[in-house]
DNA sequence: CTCATTTGTGAATGTTGATTCAAAAATAGT
DNA sequence: ACTATTTTTGAATCAACATTCACAAATGAG
């Protein structure tokens, strides 16, 4: 038997979040997230099948992450829809403020990942969406939001606006600190410009 | 002196739209495009500096058009700020009405354009977005406009949330018929979701 | 110390596809 | 019908880089 030395395999998917954040997916190379990783260019393949897999499961942990905690918040009986809706940002938030790296990623290249059927895209990413989709209608239900915007639309809505937030926040952190977007987001989502 | 036939430049700019829709521009293949514009390979490159330059050129337009339009809107005096911000809604969703494929491109293909410091952006980028911003200011200017929001973050919030949209109604044009968008948007935008 | 097994390596391979360019085709003027 | 000029062509070139794989290194068991 031989120990492996430290963890490559975590070393080497961190290396890949920060060079294709840096580079871009198309543009990042194996051998820069390697000798990012300090590790060997076959290194990589010990433990990656490829490098699309590299993008695979940085946002598999993300969306897997992201579901468990909105699960334990849409099944919480103690808040409003509005405490969780709330909540859902800040979770959102939350996730990508010790990463920066992680947020250009997840906003520049999920689509990418969507459209190559090469994996059915992460079972999490849908189920992230279902349980979205509960807190919103519990709202409606409770007759605490608006009947009549479809949820589909509010959930896309609501989301489409974070990601592009976060992608400012990520390019230029000074002019966009996370507190204020949160504020801001929570706000506009539940009553909008209109005083 | 000899004619050109028909408008090669034109063809091969609209056959580039409808390739990097469905491949996305990294797998997009030039001869792809020559073939669906009915054109040789070389004939792209005699009209297009190379392929990324086809990208820029799709932009380019893009962005003039839109801006022609918000100027010619944000300088009417006849209509209040939330008028003119429904307007803008309108504006943008008719762009893409004619056009899906141009829609997808938007979305997927807009930020890969920005961090390739090989073109400085866009002229009409930079413009496009201070005609919206004149439009929000003078909502907060008039009182009618909520004033503890950052018109930045507003900005970003609702072009992130529409342009998401429009890539669902790009994927999907049944489930999301573009006059429920619209219509949603421009309530979500104005009022929120709370009762 | 040896051997067997696991882990790590990076030069060499192979593919892919953007780009080039020398030649052909089309047209207009004379 | 000949020439000059412009437009079109696509096979050949070339570079980039993901991936492979034969080998080396490390470790623990016997």
């Amino acid at each position: 038997m031989r120990l492996k030395e430290g963890n490559k395999e975590k070393d080497i998917i961190e290396a890949s979040i920060t060079v294709f954040a840096e580079h871009g997916y198309h543009k990042a190379k194996i051998s820069k997230i390697a000798e990012v990783a300090n590790v060997a260019i076959g290194s990589v393949y010990v433990y990656y099948k490829n490098k699309e897999d590299l993008l695979y499961k940085i946002f598999d942990n993300l969306w897997e992450k992201l579901y468990l905690e909105y699960k334990k918040l849409s099944e919480n009986t103690y808040l409003s829809p509005a405490e969780k809706l709330d909540s859902m940002i800040d979770i959102f938030f939350d996730i990508f403020t010790e990463n920066p790296s992680l947020a250009i990623v997840f906003v520049n290249e999920q689509n990418h990942l969507m459209l190559n059927g090469q994996f059915q895209f992460t079972e999490f990413y849908a189920k992230f969406l279902t349980q979205a989709e509960l807190v919103v209608q519990e709202g409606v239900d409770k007759n605490i939001f608006a009947d009549n915007v479809d949820i589909d639309i509010f959930r896309f809505f609501v989301f489409g606006a974070i990601r592009n937030l976060l992608q400012q926040w990520a390019l230029d952190q000074k002019n966009f600190p996370l507190n204020k977007l949160r504020q801001n987001v929570k706000y506009l989502t539940k009553k909008g410009i209109l005083k």
